[in-house]
DNA sequence: CATTTTGTTCATAAAAACTTGAACAACTAT
DNA sequence: ATAGTTGTTCAAGTTTTTATGAACAAAATG
């Protein structure tokens, strides 16, 4: 194991200890995966990821942040999956070291892959058995009832399959087109 | 009290009943709310009334997914709250009656001012709080690497307000634009 | 092949989120 | 006032989600 126990902040920031801007950077991160509905371990480790220049390996980030093996794991699994982090394999040392990716278009829509895409298309599903279960329906209101709110829920369903396209080319293509509200 | 105990479904649905494809809807609800970050019963609620078309009232709602009274109390308010439902008195009654607000237009600004819009408020604070931290930083390279962060962030930030605007315009105002991906 | 290093899995523990219901406030009608 | 109805609040209970770490697998080293 290395040797070295340095205590302060020391020449080179290889690791060792986290800066104070950092933590609050990670803070941010942690706060944000949570209201994007990811575990606030995941925020964690992207926050670390993205504050460094170097490539960490899942130990440091676990010395880093204080957090289990198996958060570590589990964590730099799910990021790599969303495409938010990408690892390397260093020459003359088997461990895997992790990058955060940092171009905001590659974030958004590998979440959007990730997390919007599998909703749409169960939402595919649940329409069609909403529309067999009015099949059923011997309440000639209550089908007719049904039937409207049916058309209801396909309409939205269209508009938010519209709408991912739009904001990934958004995100991505910044500066331009800014919506005009008056004039 | 109201006095008929009607049993089997019958002349009208005034509530009484949830049928088998109203169930399916509130399904359907109760998954999306929860991955928009909304508690399962507010899902529930707003599907019921996004069945019906006459108001309902906070019992009948209570009775009807057989849920609780703080539930329901709670549920309905920050659906009014967010814009999903709103609220009427029938005259000779005391009681408040819900009606679900069906235009995607308002569910979605209304979604978006409460969730978005707040957490784009805390983003300035945090930056500004990471900035300031950055003065105490002793290191002279971790203090550059810490600005070059703090200036990706705010790019981000920027990029993110500038996104909102276009969701709702988007949602709303239906089929034009559909996102050409070549030629 | 025995050993060391690296990383995964998964049962259990801990924490967070949600729901419940009893107590309470507010308001009406008697 | 008094009783009855409607709706809110919040401490406690329940459920769901997330984190932990020991046991395990895989691969490289010597």
């Amino acid at each position: 194991m290395s040797s070295y126990s340095v205590s302060g902040s020391s020449i080179s920031n290889k690791s060792e200890v986290v800066e104070e801007w950092e933590s609050a950077v990670i803070d941010l991160f942690l706060h944000a995966a949570n209201s994007f509905g990811l575990p606030k371990s995941y925020g964690q480790i992207y926050g670390l990821l993205f504050c460094r220049d170097e490539p960490l390996a899942m130990d440091e980030v676990m010395e880093l942040l204080q957090i289990s093996k198996g958060s570590a794991s589990q964590g730099l699994r799910a990021l790599r999956q969303l495409g938010a982090v990408s690892s390397t394999y260093a020459q003359r040392d088997r461990k895997e070291r992790f990058v955060a990716e940092i171009r905001l278009r590659k974030l958004v829509s590998g979440f959007l892959r990730e997390q919007a895409d599998p909703h749409l298309e169960k939402g595919v599903a649940r329409l069609k058995q909403i529309e067999e279960l009015l099949g059923n329906t011997s309440s000639e209101n209550s089908q007719i009832r049904g039937i409207r709110r049916h058309e209801i829920l396909s309409v939205w369903h269209r508009q938010m399959g519209r709408l991912l396209p739009w904001v990934k080319m958004i995100v991505g293509k910044s500066d331009r087109f800014p919506p005009k509200n008056k004039k």
